[in-house]
DNA sequence: TATTGTTATACTCTATAACTATA
DNA sequence: TATAGTTATAGAGTATAACAATA
């Protein structure tokens, strides 16, 4: 988070908004977005943090529960980061027992990843904190706003990605 | 974005989240807050982009300019950052003549910081990015949602927060 | 002793380019 | 030549600890 409250000081987030029309970002949606996804990102980590599970390693395990026998280098697409970052995750995912990796037979220039026992154990209590970490912000977003705020984050997501 | 679609691949947020109750992330919200976000930042980033100015930079000149003669310790504060990591950046802000400093006379061990009218002219550019960006934003949302969305991610970010 | 700002250092996460082994 | 994965290297962005100047 880039701004906390403090008594001393003036934010941009204070109460001079009305002073000029470029003040203040007290009513502006994006910033308020950034504050909203900061808050739910941390309330996750300390609820993921007494596992001592990683929790950048959820997106890795899910994709390769989804698709067993996936690549590196497919898996590197659709975690949309580099092939060379994944290098590293992948030797801890599989010294830590989560990930198997074997020799493509036919190609021996693909690694295929699966997840083990002890690997599709793990993504299932990272899920279960998931659940519990949505449970509280359905809690707080309330049944009545939930599919209205749902539907208005993915047509942000969606329509503002297609700008580019 | 940690997921991109392809039609080769099953993702987190893909169709099989019916098959199991913890599978899928279709309709997680902390999940599309995180997408929506990303989505906003970089929709800004491309905007303000051709500016070659750093958006990082925005936060500390939006302070500075709130509270003219901050030193370094409470605008780390304020900033949510080590102090350690500011005199980077406000050396650059200073070589490119958008912060002054000045000593306190008093307790010389103060860095009085302000902006030039250059950096007042700057900052003046970012808000004007920032407001065009939250107008597209607002136009996605709509009129009819803006208030509730609004307070929504307002109560996610203040309830989520006073659980530390 | 305590505080302000700087420096040294390190850690995380990411990227690009060059490399190897396979094809 | 082309592809899969690894390594070397670098660049943000962050942190902690030790330090010099000042109080």
């Amino acid at each position: 988070m880039d701004v906390e409250p403090s008594a001393e000081l003036k934010y941009e987030d204070g109460g001079d908004s009305s002073t000029r029309a470029t003040e203040g970002l007290a009513n502006v949606i994006g910033y308020h977005l950034r504050l909203a996804q900061e808050a739910s990102f941390a309330a996750y980590a300390r609820r993921v943090g007494d596992t001592h599970i990683w929790p950048g390693w959820y997106s890795l395990l899910r994709i390769i529960h989804d698709n067993p026998g996936i690549n590196q280098t497919e898996l590197s697409i659709a975690a949309g980061r580099d092939k060379s970052t994944l290098t590293t995750s992948l030797r801890e995912l599989g010294k830590a027992g989560l990930v198997v990796k074997t020799r493509d037979g036919s190609d021996r220039r693909n690694l295929r990843l699966s997840l083990s026992a002890n690997g599709e154990e793990h993504l299932a209590r990272l899920e279960n904190h998931a659940l519990a970490h949505d449970a509280e912000i359905d809690r707080i977003v309330g049944s009545n706003e939930r599919a209205r705020f749902l539907d208005t984050l993915k047509r942000l997501a969606s329509e503002l990605a297609n700008q580019c």
